[in-house]
DNA sequence: AAAGCGAATTTCGTATCGGAAAAAAGGGGG
DNA sequence: CCCCCTTTTTTCCGATACGAAATTCGCTTT
């Protein structure tokens, strides 16, 4: 009905609200919750936790809030769908060396927890080359954010718009990694970096 | 009561609804679009639009959908406090012992980038004393995750319902900080960790 | 000033939400 | 099978969302 040319996102009126409907009660579920405790705990009528799941009606904005907190999530977790979730006491170690190593020509990075679905950051060891070493790469850049740690050696960071920072060990650095970057080691032999991303899925894509 | 931010889980019921009132409109505006404008591509009546973004009542679930969609934004779009957002290009450097310090009975933590509101993850720099010195405190547990690196030393990482964990020097651990955790020196020596977690704003609040 | 005009707000009637309580649907015992 | 207890659904009605139209606001133009 709308104009068949823009389509901002996807977003659909009541479609998705039955999808909204039964993640509310699978979660409830999940909690292993009743009716009536999440009632208690969200201060809803137990006639609306009922119909709300059961997508008999909309609720307004104010009750959706009381169920989010009923239900003990976030209300923006009553979006997020995607299967693969990280969660509820996921813990796991990462000896040195495991697996899931990535070699570039001027990095050798190493994934740390490769199987760890969906987490919200992706942590990785690297080992830089030195700067003359270095083929001359263009920067990177993807959405999200990074935390850079130096762990020995000493590194020279390019970024974009930005003069070259020279980082020694146990120093560090927080930037937007859509601003497009590049390690280097600074000495004549390699430097260990630690380094933490946000936003990559959890999949192995372009090394940062 | 509550946190003056956001975050954690708790919502209020109808406090925060002056906030999405407020946040509603900036998109809006940010986009250049008007009311009547939204209303047409979202088919809401203005005057729906209008007391939606001033507060006047609480959207039911099928509204706050199309008015999302009037917006060209995601629904959870709606839903994510940017409040101080990082952004654009934001890029930090931390030279060792720049500010920030939390000092408890057992550990000496050291928040990296005390400055940087908005990011998503909050590193940080921590010595651990001996597990013999240490008062035995009652594990903590937080929303979101947790990265943990050993930077120097042994430590030994408590975790509910799971046996001691000891990891050394560059060895790593991944886990939901709603797992109640603790950690220590496992050796007479001090241990150096770099910790990163995820979801504690991005205020200082009690260390992982 | 007044007029003109688009944007935003207010008014008002109806459709719908949403709470309290009644009714129904399990689920075990005895 | 009947009774008792818990969980869920249905019913009923007061409260509220929400659309159409009227009104007001904030401009610019003459």
């Amino acid at each position: 009905m709308t104009d068949p040319a823009h389509r901002p996102s996807d977003s659909d009126p009541v479609a998705t609200r039955a999808a909204f409907a039964k993640r509310a009660r699978r979660i409830r579920h999940e909690k292993g919750l009743t009716i009536q405790e999440v009632a208690r705990r969200s201060d809803l009528a137990i006639s609306t936790v009922s119909k709300i799941e059961r997508n008999l009606m909309a609720p307004t904005y104010d009750r959706f809030s009381q169920l989010a907190r009923g239900l003990g999530v976030d209300l923006s977790e009553l979006f997020a769908e995607p299967a693969s979730r990280f969660r509820d006491g996921e813990f796991e170690v990462s000896r040195r060396g495991d697996e899931g190593y990535l070699e570039t020509r001027n990095y050798t990075y190493e994934m740390l927890f490769p199987r760890l679905k969906g987490r919200t950051m992706t942590p990785m060891l690297g080992t830089l080359k030195p700067a003359e070493k270095m083929r001359f790469d263009r920067m990177v850049s993807h959405p999200g954010e990074e935390f850079l740690f130096v762990v020995s050696g000493e590194i020279v960071v390019q970024a974009e718009d930005r003069p070259d920072t020279v980082l020694k060990s146990g120093e560090s650095l927080y930037f937007d990694s859509s601003r497009g970057h590049l390690y280097a080691s600074a000495t004549d032999g390699p430097a260990r970096i630690l380094c933490v991303c946000t936003g990559m899925g959890d999949t192995s894509d372009t090394a940062p």
